[in-house]
DNA sequence: CGAATAGTTGAGGCTTCTCAAGGTACGTGG
DNA sequence: CCACGTACCTTGAGAAGCCTCAACTATTCG
């Protein structure tokens, strides 16, 4: 169902992998990939981005964890997080100073994209243009989720939630397991994701693996069965416009 | 600081005020009025488009006041509400179905904008398509604050925190009051926002109206002090990119 | 005027927070 | 190999926020 182009273009394969990467002509492939001028490595806590930047590049996320980030006083919350193959912060093209930061979780190796290369998308490449722009919708749609989940969710299931979603996300881009995924996330930056302290996610954590739904360990993350998972975070796929209901395939974009 | 021209452009003379209409040439403003095919009518609590449809036209909201809503079992979740100037569902054109629900609240007014015509654009117009995508781009800018908000605050500062932000983007479009708004929002509406029963919503809102920041009485909102209110909810307005710290004016999209 | 919608109030219980104290994993230097 | 430091995780107890159930009141509209 995915198709990880990661060999033919280590730098852009996984961008859109499980979404709309199959509408993607190999012109389109290739052309995607030259738009990355510079390949960075950064390490556990970097801040890539931060609030109030002004920036004439974006980001693709190639290996790694990142969190958008939120900060008020000393209190660090996170808006959402990115998966290999995600392109980060394409939305400053538009906006040029981003409202959040983009923090690395774990080793982080990220490419960049000038966006004079943008811009040149937009004027010739119009079906390619319009993928990008998808690939910003998709980020809405998933805040509009968690927005969702905030206003309805407790702990425990929010946390169900985001390990549904994480574990989807890996496997639309090839990786994650059959039972699990691995994680840089530490405990304190699921509660950043919640909306809650860091002490009663601890406590939500220890009741998922009481009750068998999942067993978070130093960010490996161990699931019996993902139909208990998702039924218990109230979580559908269709958000993510892959697979589910939503799903494009077959019905996509036309050439604009 | 805003213009609004409503007289000019009867139909999306609303559109990006306060924020980058500035930089629409009259040529723009011109053709993205053409853009509207149709105008309609709606009443209180018609459902405008309904999660899982297909569409094939974007809708520009004219008059009144919509939310975005997601169901689960028999509660309604509000994930963003809109003013006039709005394109409400413009990220249909790309994703096609949506994920959500579009609700009128009070009487409507919208405009339809079939997707040939915005696909016309993409091809011919890139500085106005790059525009459009800015418009989706706020409302996602907008998501975050209000998950932002979710994991942060209690419901009477959710609650001023919608007032404050009600209030700046119908000031933004020209409408307004300098001691308030009108909204033919209900408590229950209210609620439906904040992740909150009516209930306890009618508690918050007692408390704020004892506390002298913001009087709410069946759609009629009074402020005293904007900067309490603003201060109360932790409001700030830069994430709606008009004239905070991380305003374009001055600095924005260059022609694609 | 009556019905329907919208708003208000009270009491008991669950969820989450705060403050405070321990426990465990893992790397570093002796 | 052990001692120690640091980051991460765990546990307990009392308080605050929010929910549910169950009334009751006010406003709007036919």
């Amino acid at each position: 169902m995915f198709s990880p182009d990661h060999a033919n273009y280590p730098n852009t394969g996984r961008f859109l992998a499980g979404r709309l990467r199959h509408e993607m002509s190999e012109d389109e492939r290739a052309g995607l990939e030259t738009l990355v001028s510079e390949v960075k490595d950064h390490k556990n806590g970097d801040r890539l981005i931060a609030r109030g930047d002004t920036c004439n590049h974006s980001t693709m996320l190639i290996e790694g964890f990142t969190l958008r980030t939120l900060e008020a006083d000393d209190r660090r919350h996170g808006v959402s997080f990115h998966v290999p193959g995600d392109f980060i912060d394409l939305h400053c093209f538009t906006l040029k100073k981003l409202d959040h930061n983009i923090d690395c979780v774990g080793p982080v190796k990220v490419g960049l994209v000038p966006h004079e290369a943008i811009a040149d998308v937009m004027k010739d490449k119009p079906h390619l243009a319009r993928l990008l722009w998808f690939s910003t919708l998709l980020d809405a749609a998933m805040h509009r989720e968690w927005i969702f989940k905030l206003e309805r969710l407790t702990t425990p299931k929010r946390i169900a939630h985001i390990f549904a979603e994480i574990w989807r996300r890996l496997q639309m881009v090839g990786m994650g397991f059959d039972d699990g995924f691995e994680t840089p996330l530490r405990q304190s930056d699921i509660a950043d994701m919640c909306g809650a302290t860091a002490i009663h996610t601890n406590r939500a954590l220890s009741f998922l693996r009481e009750e068998g739904i999942a067993n978070f360990q130093r960010g490996e993350v161990r699931i019996k069965s993902r139909e208990r998972l998702e039924a218990f975070a109230e979580f559908s796929q269709d958000y993510l416009y892959g697979d589910g209901d939503l799903s494009l395939a077959g019905d996509g974009i036309k050439a604009a």
